[in-house]
DNA sequence: CGAACATTTCGATGCGCGTCGAAATCAAGC
DNA sequence: GCTTGATTTCGACGCGCATCGAAATGTTCG
């Protein structure tokens, strides 16, 4: 006789869908929020367009992806910020890839530094930048994510934000998201994405090539210093307190 | 040519870890944080006691249990509380499986009611009591969970918890804990499990055997009226506000 | 309409692994 | 020391499923 915990969610099935090492690719390169085609996502996860075909099916009748058909491309995204964010807790916990070369050395090195989850930002960086924001008081604790402050409000504006069409969305403003490589929560939400967005449009970050990672610029390492007092030397961060 | 992100977790790994039934089922049987003999997870899980034998090796290679040997009896629990919080976190994302029969139905509904999660309550229960306790000021949202306020302190002494014992731990005081079934957080941390342990020494709740479920006395039900203002009526919840 | 391309469907192959029976190991108690 | 019981090890079976080749479907463009 089985006794099973019925009433329970059905864990397995979940874990199972993500327990794939072509799947668990799939759903890493999806993670920065992007929509991806079909094809490209095969490429990423090193399988045939068949075999991929079978498993972005799986994933998306899992919830797990939501598909947009354009024209004779399929492109997929992670259904949810909330698949983003498993997917973080599970890279919290996860154990590190054995490391083979020194490339892989210098490429784990760079997506720990910096990298974009869900269309913020991530990483050393990102959770050194929203440390720096919270210590100007620009944002508060509050229990499902983040406040802006009155100085905050002010202080987004100049930056060339407008909160007000943030606040429009139906994503919520600021939200917490833990950081698997600095294992302590960043900025995220529609204000965690904005923020990102002027970054790279003010020319401070660039995406590194198929990656996830993003590099901070020289300009960007200046501004880093002169906006929020970051010092950062290479891939190394301190902040004046 | 295969491109993978050699650099991230090695996700697949951990989720195909969880995702099996067998292996899943014991992760569940051990979520409220108890540690059990191998025998009796084999027939919770319901397989035999070799195939559980496997199953346990690869859970406690992976570092998702810890065990402890006594005599002849082997106690698996779950390694950390950090997975308890990932099984969680699927939980709350994972599918709800059919539900077959009426005691099912039941099963589910209990489950959902009140239930323990590693040591604390969980469960529209555990939420309503942490909410309540929120309201009358005894806790403050922070970064990584509550803060006890000087309100709270005389409350919390009063009611039997012995504070200064908890703070000596090395598990953190107060920690949040989103609940699977009410989609919201609820208390965790040393103070969860010792809010829970009175109530159970109180004889306000009683475990459900084979079970995580807990329910409410009558005295439960008149308690929680008197000390929390909350109405709670057959497996409803009201509070005043 | 026909060629090129993206994606999916179908079918077949092969391997990984969950499963249990049998037996070994280890501890406890009479 | 022998029996009982808990757990693990070994070995073999069988199913599920990830994978790819071949071909079908659908779309864009000339």
């Amino acid at each position: 006789m089985r006794i099973r915990a019925h009433s329970d969610p059905d864990l397995a099935a979940l874990a199972a869908l993500i327990g794939d090492p072509s799947r668990a690719a799939i759903l890493v390169a999806l993670m920065d929020g992007r929509a991806l085609p079909a094809g490209d996502l095969a490429r990423r996860a090193g399988i045939s367009p068949q075999t991929a075909s079978a498993h972005l099916d799986r994933l998306f009748r899992g919830n797990l992806l939501a598909v947009e058909v354009q024209g004779r491309h399929h492109y997929y995204r992670l259904h949810d910020e909330r698949v983003a964010r498993l997917v973080e807790a599970m890279a919290t916990i996860a154990p590190a890839p054995p490391v083979r070369t020194p490339a892989q050395r210098d490429a784990a090195r760079t997506l720990r530094f910096a990298r974009t989850c869900y269309g913020h930002l991530a990483g050393a960086l990102g959770v050194a930048l929203t440390g720096a924001i919270r210590e100007r008081g620009y944002l508060n604790e509050a229990d499902a994510g983040f406040i802006v402050t009155a100085a905050g409000d002010r202080w987004f504006r100049d930056f060339g934000i407008d909160l007000d069409a943030l606040r429009g969305q139906r994503r919520p403003l600021a939200r917490r998201c833990l950081d698997w490589s600095e294992r302590r929560h960043h900025l995220a939400g529609a204000l965690g994405v904005a923020i990102a967005s002027r970054c790279f449009d003010n020319g401070w970050i660039a995406r590194v090539r198929d990656s996830r990672a993003v590099r901070l610029t020289d300009r960007g390492r200046e501004a880093m210093r002169r906006e929020f007092s970051l010092k950062i030397d290479n891939l190394s961060i301190s902040s004046p307190n």
